[in-house]
DNA sequence: GGCCAGGACACCA
DNA sequence: TGGTGTCATGGC
């Protein structure tokens, strides 16, 4: 048996060193959802890059994202990499959004608890991006299993989390969480594996806080 | 100049 | 269900 972390007080501790996170960093919810597709196994700064190309063309409307010819959106999105995958995905999320009328509540309201099951339907869009929607678009209280937490968890509680799905069925977020909060502490631990995940004078004096028995 | 980044998917056993 | 190869750019 692990020792287990206590989520409390991981998500106070976090806070109090380096909150508040700022994330999702973007101004309306298309802006987060290309995010969301283009920063899969990508480092967020060729993200951004593309980001500004993207607003000065289209102004992240989504009519004009559809708009676009596919090699003028792959041509947009290139320095994201995987230019290919990641332009048909964005074509496919944003005409499943346009099919319901991007009416975010409406949407929630009639796949209830399926929606997450019906967004792993669009193509390219996984478990984590699915997740990052859920938390950032639909404002759901769910734990996002990312890379960074993946690490950060492995390494405070010095195990070895494989993949997604092994630490998102290890880690359940208290009751009281509200959406703020489940935004507030994926960006945190992403923030604090950027910051000091290869410090391990930092993560002790974390595991110290926040791993019980 | 190889390694890696805020994954997803096809294919295989 | 779980493991592996592939997709690609830019920063270090």
């Amino acid at each position: 048996m692990h020792s287990q972390i206590n989520i409390e007080r991981l998500y106070q501790e976090l806070s109090r060193q380096i909150g508040p996170s700022g994330w999702w960093p973007a101004e309306s919810k298309p802006e987060i959802i290309l995010g969301a597709i283009l920063v899969q196994n990508t480092s967020w700064n060729n993200v951004e890059k593309t980001l500004i190309q993207l607003k000065e063309v289209t102004d992240f409307q989504p009519q004009k994202i559809l708009a676009l010819t596919i090699d003028e959106l792959q041509s947009l999105i290139r320095s994201s990499g995987f230019y290919k995958n990641k332009s048909r995905a964005i074509h496919e999320t944003f005409k499943w959004f346009e099919k319901h009328q991007w009416d975010y509540s409406k949407i929630v309201q009639r796949y209830s608890t399926e929606l997450s099951q019906e967004l792993l339907t669009i193509h390219g869009v996984g478990e984590e991006t699915a997740d990052v929607l859920l938390v950032y678009v639909f404002d759901q209280v769910v734990f996002i299993a990312d890379a960074y937490a993946r690490r950060l968890f492995s390494n405070l509680e010095e195990r070895t989390y494989k993949n997604y799905s092994q630490l998102k069925r290890a880690v359940k977020l208290p009751q009281h969480f509200t959406s703020f909060d489940a935004q507030e502490f994926h960006g945190l631990i992403d923030e604090f594996g950027k910051l000091y995940l290869k410090d391990e004078q930092k993560i002790d004096e974390l595991r110290e806080k926040t791993v019980g028995l």
